[in-house]
DNA sequence: GAACGGATTTTCT
DNA sequence: GAAAATCCGTTCC
């Protein structure tokens, strides 16, 4: 399985997303092999992009992003979620693509297990611990960017992988098209809009994804962020 | 089916 | 001190 050479991602993010649309994310561990097809994805450019975390300059966190195309960014938000980027462009440019969600299409036993793992922690300490991680719907596997990183098992450690090399345990590559696979329509349309959580540069319709597929996040239209009431 | 609170890091004011 | 590229269980329509 050929990775996707580096020179794709060697482009403006806006470009590069949407044909990222149907290419294949894997990560391979100790545990077994994970593959998602992506469905939903964001372009992010760099220092002019008042949404973007390069836009204030490099710091700890996004250094990834202004170095070589075809590496993962990984952040941690929200004090509990990762989310991964691929890298474009050049470091001048520090621009990337935000993986907002996919399908799993190796590997769906484990995801599952990862997700309902994920789910239990997260959900605090009930009586549920022993719940069914069968009750998890497939579709929900990598539906959105912090559980498509629960399905891959992806965190900080990974912040800087390489997706273009065959021997990296994290790679991008294109859905094979061979015989003997489970292939869906060829080409599906691709459908674009504004950004989801970003409340700069809203007017921006860099969200793209696979039109009708189940595994997209439902759109939400102003996202409209409660703050919270300051009660003086 | 919409809306809220909670978990709690990274960054900036 | 607050907001952020979020998700989940609960609660109220």
């Amino acid at each position: 399985m050929t990775p996707i050479p580096r020179e794709f991602f060697a482009r403006p993010s806006v470009q590069v997303a949407p044909d990222l649309l149907g290419c294949v994310l894997e990560h391979e561990t100790a545990e077994g092999l994970v593959a998602v097809e992506l469905t939903e994805v964001e372009a992010y450019a760099g220092q002019s992009d008042p949404a973007s975390h390069a836009y204030r300059g490099r710091t700890a966190r996004n250094a990834v992003m202004f170095g070589p195309p075809g590496h993962a960014y990984v952040y941690f938000t929200y004090g509990m979620h990762f989310c991964v980027n691929l890298v474009c462009q050049d470091a001048d440019n520090a621009s990337a693509v935000l993986l907002r969600a996919g399908r799993v299409i190796e590997g769906e036993e484990l995801a599952r297990a990862r997700r309902a793992r994920r789910t239990h922690k997260a959900g605090g300490d009930h009586d549920r611990a022993g719940q069914d991680s069968a009750a998890l719907a497939t579709r929900d596997l990598a539906r959105g960017p912090a559980r498509l990183c629960q399905a891959l098992d992806i965190d900080r450690s990974l912040d800087g992988a390489d997706v273009c090399t065959a021997g990296s345990p994290l790679r991008v590559r294109r859905r094979q098209t061979g015989a003997g696979t489970n292939v869906r329509s060829g080409q599906r349309n691709i459908r674009s809009g504004p950004r989801v959580g970003v409340s700069a540069a809203a007017d921006v319709p860099w969200r793209f994804w696979l039109d009708g597929d189940p595994t997209v996040s439902a759109y939400r239209p102003w996202v409209a962020r409660r703050r919270k009431l300051v009660t003086p």
